[in-house]
DNA sequence: ACCCCAAACGGACTTCACCCCGGATAGTAT
DNA sequence: ATACTATCCGGGGTGAAGTCCGTTTGGGGT
């Protein structure tokens, strides 16, 4: 044997089989979810179903609330690609405004899209990602750096103002919205009352006008 | 007998055995957390420690989140005070941006002292207050509706802004920082710089520059 | 092919929020 | 004072999240 060997070269994936129940776990945690919503999701019919023991789940996923941030990380993917290398006015290409703003409205769709799931997600014992380390707030601080340096923008702390506008883009949707809901007319309406709301909010503060 | 009778004139208060016992819960429940944070006020031990049965504690405060929303409702209408009838730039007197501005600040203030309890009042299966009727969204939107009257400021649509605005003041500290956390300098710095930039967000929305 | 052990598995166990309902009681009408 | 009833109280019961630890196994090393 070797007289010295580092105990682990890249952080060491998952194993075959874990990688293969986490798959399985969520496709039928998807399943269960579009069959009766996301309140009947419980840890030990998932497992039930899902013919692992509950001990399995938790490993994989920590949490109840685990399971649906990987079900979002999934779609959030996804999302981040349109936004990174998509067309514009989402993706690169468009100018500074333009992007900010069709970000806004692309977001809040998503967000009313999956919102049962964003809501589940949530976690009483952890902190939210959402204005920390989340998507949006990483994105809009991208392109306030980008305003900034066209000169559309003199605020000093950019992260902070990054931070407050992801709150204010996310933050309805997250805190406001009641949990499952008739998703009828009124959170759509409401909906596109905000992405205007946003729009002109992002042209304030890059003061356009 | 009266023939006939109204089955409640007033709501019909609080018994006076009851209310005896929530303000003795909440005196408890002040202590306990005093003494050992938010994350072991159990419902066993509040009851066990008032000498008073579980079925009691949950009678009065509906549910385990309930006991922190009563505990806020406190500080919050004594906070509501200072605003509402408090000397500028708080309360009534001082043009509609500072009084925005101070009220930022001082809400900041208010959300970092009582995060603790502030995050354990949010509950898994109700939606959250904060940007609904909460106060910051309805403060927020009648400075927002003066500062119109006052040529300020042309957004048609205030709701929508007061939500978003208010969703920005508060979101950063409700959905970012941790649950009980070593309440060291790190977030009482990064309060500071929020409580800045939400001056400066003020500003650019009421075009003050 | 075999060894080895870190990682994964399983499921009983613990803890806790919340429900239920028979019994006690405060406040009111007579 | 007495009776009446809406409200309250108590604490055992239930369902679900999360923990623990003994057992099993994937897969790199020899």
């Amino acid at each position: 044997m070797n007289a010295f060997r580092l105990p682990v070269g890249p952080p060491s994936a998952e194993r075959a089989d874990a990688a293969r129940n986490r798959e399985h776990l969520l496709k039928v945690a998807r399943e269960m979810i579009s069959e009766s919503g996301v309140r009947r999701l419980t840890m030990d019919a998932l497992a039930e179903r899902a013919q692992l023991g509950k001990g399995t789940v938790f490993r994989r996923f920590g949490s109840r609330a685990g399971i649906f941030a990987a079900l979002l990380d999934d779609a959030d993917r996804t999302f981040q690609q349109q936004v990174l290398y998509g067309p514009p006015p989402l993706g690169p290409g468009a100018d500074v405004t333009a992007r900010l703003v069709a970000y806004g409205r692309a977001r809040i769709e998503f967000l009313l899209e999956h919102h049962a799931i964003e809501r589940a997600a949530l976690d009483r014992n952890q902190q939210v990602t959402i204005a920390a380390g989340g998507m949006s707030t990483t994105h809009i601080r991208m392109l306030l750096g980008q305003a900034r340096r066209e000169g559309l923008l003199h605020t000093a702390d950019i992260d902070s103002l990054a931070m407050q506008l992801a709150a204010a883009l996310e933050g309805p949707f997250v805190m406001y919205l009641a949990p499952e809901e008739n998703a009828t007319a009124g959170p759509a309406r409401r909906a596109v009352a905000l992405a205007d709301s946003w729009e002109s909010l992002v042209e304030q503060v890059l003061k356009v006008q």
